[in-house]
DNA sequence: AATAATTTTTAGATTTACCTAAAAATAAAA
DNA sequence: TTTTATTTTTAGGTAAATCTAAAAATTATT
């Protein structure tokens, strides 16, 4: 059993991991809004506990325990947030701090319920995959839309950035899940993209497009 | 803002404060599982904060901050058990350990979304009320099954027990919330009380019957 | 390769919530 | 009203998770 911060490290590091193999200390403490020293006391601590493979100075993984304890949060963050925004209709820029608490509540039984009253949903309101209880989940294919050429389409399925700013502003200009978008358009001159959504021309930044994960309908 | 441990004293202390005015500090150490010494160290800090009123030796009352505060800890313990039961069909008797946890969650926006999706329930599904986001609830009028005569009739209501084996034994002999019942015998040998309940007649000691709550419908 | 910069770890403290053991206050009984 | 029993508090200590400041290891730069 883990506790309320071990599950929080867990989680951070799972993330961490999926852009580096080995996670750093310091990467650690920024993602935690912790200080290093604290950190190389946490991950000693989990070492110890076999949920992650530590070598001094050289960062950490997760060991397969340690993965699946991951997932399981992740997969429990997943699913507390569609329920917020299906059932409790919550907008997609506000679950996320209410979800980071929630996904500690330990009761299976809990999750494997709440799971089946949402119908079994496969990916939560950012477009992230929900685990399902044996820790599998489809390896989605997402192009960023920024990768796009002009001319290519495709379906708005995801997003890599979570911050309040970024979905309100997606909300805004329309750029919602499930969107069927098109590049009409890349500016020369600061890599902004026009796209085509809904009858509408948008405009967005470069590191607005950045954030966008498209699931492609091939180029034409 | 109030830590996890914090918020657990004041709903013991709210609870206890129902059958005594002063509330002592061993009495708290027996509910909370934890020691005399421990909860003496913990009064003082809830005195510090405004939450309890505080003399050495004389027990503790809460003050109107610490009520309120007490009541909504309450208050979303209860809504999320009939969100358990309603919406995730879990039994009268699983659900107190989970919404033990689920309580301290902190968004008041959660709460209140969670009250209109379950339809501002009145009573959790032990029949205890809930109270309203202004921390109002009815007084209900109940009698305990034990004070009824031979003759009288009523409604389950309420239990004032709330362990698992105690509701599982209720859940079988179909003593469940809203059920009608008449009392059509009591045993004096051991005070053992008979009860008609849907075309049945089931016997129950005296112990269960003191934990039984009636709303009544008037003597025949 | 030597020096500088960065990253990580150690050492020693702090805070929260808990503990044991002993002392003090209050309540009950002789 | 003493004595005894019970309740409560104090004193001093522990474990978890944090911190600052300084030392050590690694990486980058000249």
């Amino acid at each position: 059993m883990q506790s309320y911060t071990e599950e929080n490290y867990l989680k951070t590091i799972y993330h961490l991991a999926e852009k580096t193999i080995n996670v750093q200390t310091n990467a650690i403490a920024e993602q935690m809004q912790t200080k290093p020293a604290s950190v190389t006391d946490m991950i000693k601590k989990l070492a110890d506990k076999g949920l992650i493979d530590y070598i001094k100075y050289q960062g950490v993984t997760l060991t397969e325990t340690g993965k699946n304890t991951a997932i399981d949060i992740v997969r429990k963050h997943r699913l507390w947030e569609v329920f917020l925004v299906d059932k409790l209709n919550f907008k997609w820029d506000e679950v996320h701090d209410v979800a980071e608490e929630l996904e500690h509540i330990k009761s299976i039984e809990l999750i494997e319920r709440l799971d089946e009253f949402l119908g079994f949903p496969k990916a939560d309101p950012h477009g992230d995959p929900i685990p399902d209880k044996n820790g599998r989940f489809a390896k989605t294919q997402f192009i960023k839309l920024i990768e796009l050429k002009v001319g290519d389409s495709g379906t708005i399925t995801g997003v890599s950035q979570h911050s309040s700013a970024f979905l309100k502003h997606l909300e805004k200009l329309g750029l919602t899940l499930g969107k069927q978008i098109q590049v009409s358009d890349v500016t020369d001159f600061d890599g902004s993209v026009e796209i085509q959504v809904s009858d509408k021309q948008v405009n967005i930044s470069r590191e607005v497009a950045k954030h966008i994960l498209i699931s492609s309908n091939g180029k034409n």
